[in-house]
DNA sequence: CGAACCGTTGAGACTATTCAACACGTGTGG
DNA sequence: CCACACGTGTTGAATAGTCTCAACGGTTCG
């Protein structure tokens, strides 16, 4: 789809479907930067840093519409309001990228899965495709293995581990929170960097 | 300095001195999202983001101006270019987060420091507080523990093995590279992402 | 029917952590 | 001036967490 390196000056809203951003590392490995949800805007930064310095990949049959680099352009010179309202929608997206960091660095596999699982779950609530008790969820066990930074093996351990102990199931395209509470006391999930609202400039 | 939660709206110009932003986590420990080096906009986030989705810590006496919320909505408005400007470092914020993440997801400790080392000297370099050889350091083991993910303790034994392979060392406020390009062929250091060049959108 | 992909499980090896102890330098109060 | 606490760096030993390798079952699809 948007590989490293090429200098691609397009962003794409996603209307349907789910894509992955990821840097693929030499030794044959990638790591998932993050995954995005319809509503999402895959490809913002490579607009504006002058290589896309990561990849983005689709998960499933995907729907979106082109964003070209000098229309951003136009709009901007026309309308500082929407300069900055993108400006805001790249801060939000740093600040889940910071909050994955912290998942990578300080958390234990159990805790990064219950965070990213349910980290998931409220974002596509936030656009109206999740429930309080679940939802369809296209991604593989590798997937989540390149997003955690574990071994595909362990995500299977892990995974197993949580549905024994009652608080989630992964299986069959469908993620089920059996005990929602006690896996957002698991990991300290706080959705407080998601912040729903508008920019602060107005 | 700046907490999360408060709703700051300033950012900074850093003019000398060294801070980290980072997050704390309830089980008492903290993950350092970066470091920022003379020429950083600290809290450039947490100006466009509603609440300080982290906090910003001096490492070292810090001297810096203030910008305020109110003053960057006017530059925007009377001049978009100077707005696609803070977008882009914006962006290259963003992009050393991502690197770092790939450094916490998917490196070992030894390719973690390595790589590390190298951005900051790298970061240093272009804003001339860095030769060839090493540069000036006030970081402690444990502000390394706590960006790159390690205890203070397995920090202190891979400085010590990259010290002993002949590769760096990392002593008294000083690091020197003693084989810079061992050292980059360790951890596959590349400088793509740190894209020097002005943004694309002109 | 066979190939490919995905999920599952076990065993053993390796990496990083925790706990504990000690050395060294610096600043502080007695 | 000494005694002491404190921060920092260093090292060892035991433990916990995660990885790799290997094998196998189920599904889907050609």
């Amino acid at each position: 789809m948007l590989y490293e390196g090429e200098a691609h000056s397009s962003a794409f809203i996603l209307r349907k479907g789910w894509t992955s951003s990821f840097k693929a590392l030499p030794s044959g490995g990638q790591q998932i930067v993050d995954f995005q949800i319809p509503g999402d805007l895959p490809g913002l930064r490579s607009v504006l840093y002058r290589a896309a310095d990561h990849s983005i990949e689709a998960v499933t049959l995907v729907e979106a519409a082109e964003i070209r680099a000098s229309d951003l352009q136009n709009v901007f010179s026309e309308a500082p309001r929407i300069a900055t309202a993108v400006l805001w929608a790249a801060s939000r997206d740093e600040a889940m990228v910071v909050e994955h960091l912290v998942n990578l660095g300080r958390r234990s596999a159990e805790e990064r899965m219950a965070h990213f699982l349910l980290e998931l779950g409220e974002r596509l609530n936030l656009v109206g495709l999740s429930g309080t008790t679940g939802f369809d969820c296209p991604l593989r066990q590798y997937h989540l293995a390149d997003a955690l930074g574990l071994s595909p093996v362990h995500v299977n351990r892990v995974l197993r581990r949580l549905r024994e102990d009652g608080f989630v199931t992964f299986q069959k395209g469908r993620v089920e929170f059996h005990d929602l509470a006690r896996l957002k006391g698991l990991c300290k999930f706080d959705t407080a960097y998601l912040d729903q609202k508008e920019p602060l400039l107005r």
